[in-house]
DNA sequence: CAGTGGTCTAGACCACACT
DNA sequence: GTGTGGTCTAGACCACTGC
């Protein structure tokens, strides 16, 4: 009879170690966000495959939103600053169709130690030192989110209420451009609470009044968790939308 | 000055035509859900066309869920018969990571006629016929589901709450047994409500609890609305869970 | 016009499932 | 072994962008 070993490693095509090549450059920020990769064909050359097997790759790439094909100018490195990705991760809408404009007003961003959980979900040790901001975001006055935010403090060294409020845009634009932090992907576990004293106030709405709890945790590159973000929305005037397929 | 005229159809790819054809095909219920559709090489010599573009116009239908491919096997119409399947558009998961096992219990199957609201969402008339559902979900005895669904009578002529009771199953593997109509892809609206009396009746929670409320349309082949659903859960002790890419 | 991504082809060979 | 989907190649040509 014959030994045959387990395969260690499983059959990996061609085109998987491109993208894993692809990656680990995005990841090294060696193409920075908003900037253009090199063309297909100096991929293909760069590699030592077939231009086929680099389009496999980057269409995959693609297809998980880390790289943008534009026709005729090149293949470009996802990025938060585009106007259509601005709230690429944002599922409110309101009930009546129009479109939601949020403004920001920070209310705090102190630093402090993480707790077990937090450290958990960051893949820190709890005691790590965390930054802690709360926010809340209003359309034309009205409150409708309310939100607790925490971030490693080693990547997001120096981060003050004064820099945030200085922003405009929305919050995984500053990342990126402040701390050359793009968030890939992210998680959502959500339930219904009842507003207690504290939320009712954030979010001018009546004690015991039924809210949307968000809790997300957001991934960079590498499948590297560095947000943690606990929201409340008032879904009275809007809803969180969802597709499935 | 040149006249250009707009060009009334865009530049459409062989291989979109070909997606379209398969499509045509799985909406005539030419190839049925779970059964294999021909291989690549009969696809190919059908539509006249290379195995690559066959191959491409697959792909993106697998990509959609609308096709799953298995190598060595061939490829198959997706199906909610499917083990892993049967709950594909439920993101409900206990707080504690176990596995939920849900059981129906069906209190009502009525007939009447549909409302404006709910005739607009099914692309019907207000007036237009319709079967109405309750069912509450149970997991270890404890309510966490409850649902009113909507369904137009002409695709669900003769559906009766015995024929409900009589399926163990997931409700779209019925749809598809039982009325040949598949799911494809579903949206969904959700929001915090306060539960009223009939509502804590039923998921034997307090009055004034919180639910998350959601409302969902169900799309078979052709972007065709086929079933409402507006449910509410009981999120004390599980939550809904969401990946954003 | 040159350069980029997008389509289509034809053919060789690999991995997997069934028999 | 045969048939299926999966990978890889090389080359031709099309569509779009910007100079």
């Amino acid at each position: 009879m014959s030994l045959i070993s387990e395969p260690i490693a499983a059959f990996s095509p061609l085109y998987e170690q491109i993208k894993a090549l692809i990656l680990a450059s995005l990841q090294a920020s060696e193409w920075l966000p908003g900037e253009a990769i090199p063309s297909e064909m100096e991929l293909a050359a760069r590699y030592a495959v077939s231009q086929g097997t680099v389009r496999k790759a980057i269409d995959e790439l693609a297809a998980q939103n880390l790289l943008v094909r534009r026709q005729g100018k090149g293949t470009f490195v996802a990025t938060h600053q585009e106007d259509d990705w601005q709230y690429r991760f944002l599922r409110l809408e309101p009930d009546s169709g129009k479109k939601l404009h949020l403004k920001n007003q920070f209310l705090a961003c102190e630093n402090m130690v993480s707790d077990a959980h937090i450290a958990q979900l960051l893949n820190l040790i709890a005691g790590d030192p965390i930054i802690r901001i709360d926010r809340i975001q209003s359309d034309a006055g009205r409150p409708i989110v309310f939100e607790e935010i925490w971030l490693p403090e080693v990547r997001f060294k120096g981060l003050t209420l004064d820099a945030l409020n200085a922003w405009a845009g929305p919050m995984y634009a500053f990342y990126e451009s402040q701390y050359a932090t793009h968030m890939v992907r992210a998680e959502e576990k959500i339930k219904a609470v009842l507003a207690n004293s504290r939320l009712a106030n954030h979010l001018q709405v009546t004690e015991g009044a039924a809210l949307l709890s968000v809790e997300r945790v957001a991934f960079t590159y590498g499948n590297k968790p560095v947000e943690i973000r606990h929201a409340r929305y008032d879904t009275s005037e809007q809803h969180y939308d969802n597709k499935l397929n």
